[in-house]
DNA sequence: GATAAACCTTCCCTCGATGGGAAGGTCAAG
DNA sequence: CTTGACCTTCCCATCGAGGGAAGGTTTATC
């Protein structure tokens, strides 16, 4: 089978195969004499892996791990669940800091009336001159 | 006011400077005999500025699209409201995903025992033969 | 046997928004 | 005169790909 194949078959791309050998994801692929790869069901199942993971979010380095614990046939479930949390610890970190800003953006931009005027409470934000910076610059003072 | 004094006052740092000037966000700072860059209190308003709507998670190309309204001191309103209704977009387009990514992962992790032996509902799930591929195989070959 | 198409290969460039660091110029204090 | 703190430009790396060039192979069709 060749990447073409094995790819459609695992749901990716001839190149997102070949990225993945080349980043060490997957074994390189056997040869055949053109010098074209050849694959065959485990690796396609390999691939199919990948690309779920992929999908549920993780990163590649992540997903090495798991890839590991998944060739394991000894592993303990405790380490697959460690590195779920580990991801989980992580979406609730980017998930926070994104409603974060929605939230701050939203009062702001319903504070906007939107009309033809100039004046606008989210501009004013931007350029507030702010107690912040003033303070910063005493701490590096102190600090040098 | 040379660059590492118009970066600290601005909240940024003399390379996140260099970079907005080099992909045309603020004007070429004027140089000093010897080559430094220059800058005055406007110049740092402006970073000051960028600075703020970087926190704010807006992008550079949103900001740039910020700065020539700020700079429009005849802006209607309803245009910056439009920017920020656009990046609420965004953020809910994220945010949305990535808890529909956490939701899943939670689930599995749940189920997942985390003890010493091998079975994981997680692997299983990325390691499940799926009637999706066959699906997907099916209507690649009618489409050919 | 020619030719076109659909493959395959490697290689390099691009994205966003930086950070790191090299190599070299400038300036003030000790 | 040297040290150190600046400054300059330049290139490389990140993450996870996609785009496309340049060139080789195979398969189908005429």
């Amino acid at each position: 089978m060749r990447i073409r194949e094995a790819a459609e078959r695992s749901g990716l791309n001839p190149k997102r195969v070949r990225y993945y050998e080349r980043v060490g994801l997957i074994e390189p692929a056997r040869r055949l004499d053109n010098g074209y790869r050849d694959y065959d069901e485990r690796a396609v199942h390999e691939l199919r892996f990948i690309h779920r993971a992929r999908e549920m979010g993780f990163g590649l380095e992540r997903i090495r791990r798991l890839l590991a614990l998944w060739r394991d046939r000894s592993r303990p479930s405790s380490e697959v669940k460690a590195v779920a949390e580990e991801q989980l610890g992580e979406l609730d970190a980017k998930i926070r800091r994104l409603t974060e800003l929605r939230e701050n953006l939203k009062h702001l931009a319903q504070c906007c009336d939107g009309d033809h005027r100039p004046d606008c409470p989210i501009l004013e934000e931007l350029s507030r001159e702010e107690a912040a910076a003033v303070e910063q610059e005493l701490d590096e003072r102190e600090a040098g």
